[in-house]
DNA sequence: CGTAGTTTTGTTTTT
DNA sequence: CAAAACTACG
């Protein structure tokens, strides 16, 4: 079939290797989306499979509607029974229909880390521990770690030596009670349950492997125990089952990713075909180069080496920055630089850190820059305290069981019912062991109540009508009803402030969201809703065809691409983080390395690196050196820059993060290396910005104004008037006087005609001289 | 019971 | 430095 002319050797042999164990090491950037994709198409075309017996586990849910999207491009009809989805919610949609197998109703509730947090933090409480040494976040962690590694807390409090120890499986003991109290299922309860059922019901176990006859996990590197068992039940009676991965992409052993699964996947499965793609058709010869020659000092992996026809390309750009404020002024005028010269969109860019809180930096200086943005992760949609109120709303319509969503919303808005009242109540509860909304239900008995009493009861009256409600209308249907029988909506418009106007818009968003849902094919009401949108990432709802540069961690960078990657922060201390430094096991630090693999090899045209000599962190300047990743970089395809001109002495002094007792640590070179490099076009000025660049980062932050929050589950950022138009002529010469909305007033000393706009140098009488793009700067002749 | 002010705490990474 | 958590007061 003329699929199959589409693939190189490689790819085809995967392809039509449809039947038993098949391991795909598939490096980065080497088609393996493609040769899944197509592989599910033969099975279709070919082989003559059902879809329904066709299973695709992938990552995200992005990357699962991606695959559904391409297998039905390239199979045509049919794909839509295809059963692809992530390892969650295939394992909720399993236990929505078999969970009363196992004791749970069929509408649990999905816990996520917030809620689980709330769990643990009740039960420290409960314990009347210190809270000290007991942080509900650490103690969650610390049950999520065991979870992973499939550890009960039976066997926790076997294992446990110290008091301290004993007491966190107590914790874990009854924080499990709890959640099944509260027919509840954390994260790793949905894979942990899901196995369970399958081992306690053959029933059901038999019923999904005559289903799944056919069985592809991708990322599979980064599956852990559980996800493993899950899989090897499921593939045990047909053992067509294809792991696609890449033990160099490992990224999440945090999260119990083992990758053991990936390195012992033959001796699991007999008789296993294994086939590497190692050529890759993303990068260019130099990013390639520069990933191949990192990744090689990691000790714990299959040896592999990509190759690819593409052309070599430029040089990988390394950039010392004097400062964190300044790092992210580079990096964003080298993007508007880049952009303007080679006349193409912002969504080609991605500025990829290691956390979270490295965002914010980047953030100011694109709004500072009137450039449109995007940024994944940070403030999860679904995390907005008002979308949560709502949700609790819904949990609580939905299964009254759940204690950590009613007493969420007990008192909001405001009722009058205070802690204490919400004391009293749970003590009542758990010595009559009923939940806490029975215990509300049944307010009048329990003792000291007061006059607490009639407002618990009118709170209850209030969700007994919703229920009825719930009833007769759909997902979004009970959401407004919410918003508007509870009085939510109304606090909020009189609240009458720009913040209240925000969650307004937001609350509207989750109905759309409710609305959209509603509409979709194999709908499940509220419980429905409740569960798909308890499992949905922060990279979900990205859409990459929106314009505007692109923010995000390394982690979420993965199984993306971009023409142009920024990788930014590259320091000891920050990537790889201190943690990793300090700890004695060499493993984290390959991990580390795997991570700036993943990032390294996302760019396909041009890559650019960077990091900051000084950056707040906690409160304190700290100087860091260039992280170890830099020196691992073969130094024939980089570009080595400075920052500042004639100060070169951006090395040695620096070391105040001290030194690390690591055999990583030290690197004889350092420093020489910047010498070699050294002299180039853009040393003695950034490339854009001009002088103040440095000086901005201290008093920029008044006149800029804050990251604004939009409805969406990923931050955005578009200025009102943006559009890239380069004018037919300008209205004002060298020698003119002009003036600009923020710098004020300067004299024109160059105009350069660049292909897609002018490039306008100003001498601004107080903010220096600045180099700005006509279409941008809006400059007036005064 | 609610608020305002104070103290403490903290940084990976995510389904 | 910021957000969250806690405390004391009205």
């Amino acid at each position: 079939m003329d699929l199959l002319n589409q693939l190189n050797d490689k790819q085809r042999e995967a392809v039509e290797c449809t039947e038993g164990p098949l391991l795909i090491l598939a490096g980065a950037g080497s088609g393996k989306t493609r040769a899944i994709t197509f592989r599910i198409a033969y099975l279709m075309a070919e082989k003559s499979v059902d879809p329904w017996n066709i299973m695709a586990i992938t990552f995200t849910n992005k990357a699962a509607n991606e695959m559904r999207e391409r297998v039905n491009k390239v199979a045509g009809m049919g794909a839509e029974a295809v059963w692809v989805s992530t390892f969650h919610s295939s394992c909720s949609r399993i236990l929505r229909r078999f969970a009363d197998r196992i004791g749970y109703g069929n509408n649990f509730t999905i816990y996520d880390t917030d809620d689980s947090r709330t769990a643990v933090k009740d039960i420290i409480k409960e314990l009347s521990l210190e809270t000290k040494k007991y942080s509900p976040a650490n103690i969650a962690r610390y049950i999520s770690g065991c979870k992973n590694r499939m550890t009960g807390p039976e066997e926790c409090a076997k294992d446990a030596r110290s008091p301290e120890e004993k007491n966190m499986a107590e914790i874990y003991r009854r924080y499990n009670d709890r959640l099944f109290k509260n027919n509840a299922l954390d994260f790793d309860d949905l894979l942990i349950k899901t196995v369970e059922l399958f081992k306690k019901d053959s029933e059901v176990l038999s019923y999904y492997q005559n289903r799944f006859r056919y069985i592809m996990v991708d990322e599979y590197q980064d599956t852990n125990r559980i996800q493993f068992e899950f899989v090897l039940l499921l593939a045990a009676k047909h053992k067509n089952i294809c792991v696609v991965g890449d033990d160099d992409q490992s990224i999440y052993k945090f999260r119990g990713a083992d990758i053991r699964n990936i390195l012992d996947f033959e001796k699991h499965f007999p008789g296993t075909k294994v086939i590497r793609l190692e050529q890759n058709y993303r990068s260019t010869g130099n990013i390639l180069k520069a990933a191949n020659e990192v990744i090689s000092n990691n000790v714990e992996r299959k040896s592999k080496k990509l190759w690819t026809e593409n052309e070599e390309g430029g040089l990988i750009d390394m950039f010392y920055y004097d400062s964190a404020p300044g790092e992210a002024s580079g990096v964003v005028n080298s993007i508007i630089k880049t952009s303007h010269a080679l006349g193409v969109p912002f969504h080609d860019f991605a500025v990829l850190y290691r956390t979270n809180a490295q965002s914010r930096l980047f953030e100011e200086q694109l709004i500072y820059e009137n450039i449109p943005y995007r940024i994944v992760g940070a403030v999860n949609f679904y995390s907005r305290k008002e979308i949560k109120d709502v949700m609790a709303y819904l949990k609580t319509i939905d299964n009254a069981r759940d204690d950590v969503a009613v007493k969420r919303i007990i008192n909001v808005p405001k009722r009058g019912i205070g802690g204490t009242s919400i004391e009293r109540l749970d003590r009542y509860a758990s010595e009559k062991g009923i939940s806490f909304y029975e215990a509300c239900a049944e307010a009048e008995e329990v003792p000291g109540l007061g006059r607490a009493a009639g407002k618990i009861e009118r709170f209850v009256t209030l969700i007994r009508k919703l229920r009825t409600i719930a009833k007769e209308e759909t997902a979004a249907g009970i959401t407004e009803a919410v918003i508007n029988e509870t009085g939510y909506r109304k606090e909020l418009e009189e609240e009458n402030t720009e913040e209240a106007a925000e969650r307004l818009e937001n609350i509207g968003e989750l109905v759309s969201k409710a609305r959209l849902y509603d509409e979709t094919e194999g709908s499940d009401g509220l419980s429905g809703f409740l569960q798909e949108v308890s499992l949905v990432a922060d990279i979900d709802s990205l859409d990459e065809n929106a314009d505007g540069v692109l923010l995000m961690t390394l982690h979420s960078a993965k199984g993306l691409e971009f023409d142009h990657v920024y990788i930014a922060g590259l320091e000891e201390g920050v990537f790889p983080g201190f943690r990793t430094l300090w700890g004695e096991d060499g493993s984290e630090i390959e991990e580390e390395r795997r991570l700036f693999y993943v990032g390294v090899t996302r760019a396909r045209k041009t890559l650019s690196l960077s990091m900051a000599k000084s950056r707040m962190m906690h409160g304190e300047t700290e100087w860091h050196r260039a992280s170890l990743f830099v020196e691992e970089l073969p130094a024939e395809v980089v570009h080595f820059h400075s920052e500042g001109g004639g100060r070169s002495s951006y090395g040695s002094s620096y070391g105040s993060t001290g030194r690390y007792g690591t055999s990583y640590g030290a690197p004889a070179g350092y420093g020489s290396r910047e010498g070699r490099g050294g002299g180039s076009q853009y040393s003695g000025r950034q490339p854009y910005g001009g002088s103040g660049t440095q000086g901005h980062g201290g008093t920029q932050s008044a006149q800029v104004p804050k990251p604004s929050r939009s409805a969406f589950s990923y931050k955005s950022f578009t200025p009102s008037e943006y559009k890239v138009q380069k004018a037919s002529s300008l209205s004002y010469g060298v020698g003119d006087r002009v003036k600009h909305v923020k710098f004020g007033e300067g004299t024109v000393t160059e105009i350069r005609n660049q292909p897609k706009d002018y490039e306008v140098t100003v001498d601004f009488d107080r903010a220096g001289t600045k180099r700005l793009f006509a279409a941008f700067a809006k400059l007036e002749k005064i």
